[in-house]
DNA sequence: GATTCGATCGGAGGGATAGTTA
DNA sequence: TCTAACTATCCCTCCGATCGAA
């Protein structure tokens, strides 16, 4: 993966073309420099061309359970996380934020597994402001946005990095989608 | 500017159009994409493209000539404001700059004029951060995005928008206009 | 005296790291 | 005691209201 910096309008032009939530850019671009390689004029511009090149292999019905279901969160997860979004942030906070509320939002139900994830003495997550700001000094809390969830916030990237591989596991994810999670931190 | 994760392709891809030394990504794209972006055979690439989208009513050729100069600037501009983004800054510097930038996307070549716009003592916009930097104490000098401009950053919400204010009735615009302009920030 | 302008300084957010505890 | 894990202090940067200056 690069990095690459682009001025708004570009970014615009690119955003504006999004095919299907989360989209990352990469599939975006290779769509519409696909389309502008060829000097044709492009002929069905809203075929989503891309997405196919990812799920080329086809999902195995027959797998085991585990395999199918690991396919499907990830699916579901990274579809609610925008790249560009997450980009955008000013700080890891932001970020962290972000990926929380994919997560919740891919997780609604079984989100407050995560309740029991917390550090010694703090509690990392809470259903309420109060309870995590009382649970230690200046926990920093913050809502998960679109949730009744709230998170501690006053620590360093690394361990909200943990947090995240906890809260990937506790939702069942296998390692390396844990991991994928985390990175996008 | 943003800065956009893409994978190897697509950066090959990018890179492999460089049309001179020292290009740009946003250089680089914006002359593939307004090729691409247009859905006929690329006739004259350096359109704003992009914008077009927006414009669904015609813009009325027969009118007076005030007006349609202040539609065009008015779609221009407002077309290149991305509403959500602007929602998305933490705090007003983050709005001003994307109205600012926004408003040299739209008027690159007159955008000069804005060098006039300064305070009692403290310049107010520059092409260069010293300039601005040595025309007063805590200027905090920032660069207007994806421009060779730099504006003054150390005042109050209010001047921000009298700044706004004055940039777009240098740049032409009715009270109106200027008016929605302020408000966006 | 009224108004405009400047830039200081308090406040908030972020997060590395020093310090603490198990 | 030594180490690993965890906490929260504290420093830094960014904002922008406020108040003194012109």
């Amino acid at each position: 993966m690069k990095n690459i910096e682009i001025d708004e309008e570009i970014y615009q032009c690119i955003v504006s073309n999004t095919q299907f939530i989360g989209e990352s850019a990469s599939s975006i671009l290779r769509r519409l420099l696909s389309i502008e390689a060829e000097t044709q004029p492009s002929t069905s511009p809203k075929e989503p061309v891309v997405t196919k090149t990812v799920s080329q292999e086809p999902v195995p019905v027959t797998k085991p359970v585990e395999v199918t279901v690991a396919k499907d969160i990830n699916e579901t997860v990274f579809n609610y996380v925008n790249k560009e979004e997450l980009a955008m942030q000013r700080g890891a906070v932001g970020r962290f934020l972000l990926i929380l509320a994919a997560l919740y939002r891919g997780h609604t139900t079984q989100f407050s597994e995560v309740l029991e994830i917390s550090g010694r003495d703090r509690l990392y997550f809470a259903k309420s402001e109060k309870e995590l700001a009382e649970s230690g000094s200046s926990t920093k809390p913050r809502q998960i946005p679109d949730s009744p969830f709230w998170v501690m916030t006053n620590s360093n990237t690394t361990r909200k990095k943990m947090m995240l591989t906890k809260v990937a596991n506790a939702l069942g994810y296998n390692e390396d989608d844990a991991e994928k999670i985390r990175e996008l931190l």
